[in-house]
DNA sequence: TATATAATTTAGTTATGCCTAAATTTATTT
DNA sequence: AAATAAATTTAGGCATAACTAAATTATATA
């Protein structure tokens, strides 16, 4: 068995690897918070069980057995990010940090019985996919909301769900993966984006609309 | 924060004060599946953490502090059973294994969302009481069922929790906390018990037994 | 092309928690 | 009271996974 390290070693590749081909020793230490030194150290390890392909210098990236894991991980993460919200109602800004533990821990066993619970789910409640059994995973394609014009109207996708005070500043503005809004003004010179949420306006700064992603941007202009 | 090793070793300190007073290194080395050498090593950094009394060859006891993270623990695990139980159908000789690696994870809050979920419960599915929060157990007098006589009833307290293989063969008998039956025959020479459950009669062995502790012992002769 | 800077690796250290083997202490017999 | 048996401790190792500091390699700049 692989130890807990291990596993979020193989997660992290995996999600800095979907932006970017080969991940650097260095990207992958700065996202786990440890030293690149470390990151060497663990690199070689999983090299060693053919879980990722490495060349000194040149970077690592998931093998077919790696991708499985990472896949698996991230399953068992956003399954029970989206179970203790729905199940236990534990609050959206919460369930990240618990999921984080018990990720290493659930039985095969166990995952399958929330996904029978839940009806066999596709997203978490940040609007994140959940891999299948299988590890298949349906990529939806949506934009930061930093690139959205005024008098844009759109659907929230998907939000990041590191950080929980401003998953809690978001949900404060109902901006749930789902909310449909429209842009009722940018600010000039960066600033921020004024927008309607049913009729409410609220206004959200670049640095939180950089972690609010959108799909099915409709441009008035060319309806 | 406690390790997961320092916390399994308290709660093994607790279930083995319970019956005997003063634990010795060798019958909780015993207990844990480790060397004496190994339990010696942690007695004493328990120590250092004021979470037990130790004075070498005399034994250990748990502190107040001590006690009450073995309680804390007790209570997670326990809880935790009867979650995977009652709320995802987990089979009751499997809830033990999961519980066991879950107790060291789940947070105070979703704790206490199970405990609302479940209605305050004050025992798990194999019958043995859950701590509330503040460390009260309520403990029901039972005894083993290898101490009944012929024409006694009772009822069925508690069953033992670690072995999965014994759990399903009493399952499959009926015998779950709770459950009433009438012995029917003893047979001589330490034999098997012959018993009444609901009508349906069933054999059970001295080892099988031994796992099974009953209460409210009706003598008809008595009545 | 040579050099400076940045990234990466190597080597050696620390901490946890387990192990075995040998030495020591305590308890039990005779 | 001495010998034996049992329990306990000490000492030395192993594996994991982090760290720091120094050395090496790659890349960018002049």
């Amino acid at each position: 068995m692989l130890t807990h390290a291990a596993e979020d070693y193989l997660k992290s590749i995996y999600k800095l690897q979907e932006k970017g081909g080969k991940v650097s020793t260095g990207i992958l230490a700065e996202f786990l918070d440890v030293k690149p030194a470390s990151a060497t150290g663990m690199i070689k390890k999983l090299k060693a069980m053919k879980l990722v392909r490495y060349e000194r210098y040149r970077g690592v990236t998931l093998t077919a057995a790696g991708k499985a894991v990472a896949l698996e991980i991230i399953r068992h993460h956003r399954l029970l990010e989206l179970y203790l919200f729905k199940a236990l109602g534990v609050p959206w800004d919460g369930v990240h940090e618990e999921a984080e533990k018990l990720e290493h821990v659930i039985s095969e066993d166990v995952e399958a019985r929330m996904d029978e619970f839940l009806g066999y789910p596709t997203a978490d409640p940040h609007g994140a996919p959940i891999p299948d059994k299988n590890g298949v995973v349906i990529q939806t394609a949506s934009v930061p909301m930093t690139e959205l014009k005024t008098g844009q109207s759109c659907v929230v996708a998907e939000v990041s769900d590191s950080d929980s005070a401003l998953l809690r500043h978001i949900g404060s503005f109902n901006l749930y993966p789902g909310t449909a809004f429209r842009v009722v003004d940018v600010a000039p010179f960066e600033g921020p984006f004024t927008i309607d949420i049913a009729g409410q306006e609220a206004v959200i700064g670049r640095e939180v609309a950089k972690h609010i992603f959108v799909e099915q941007v409709q441009d008035p202009d060319n309806v």
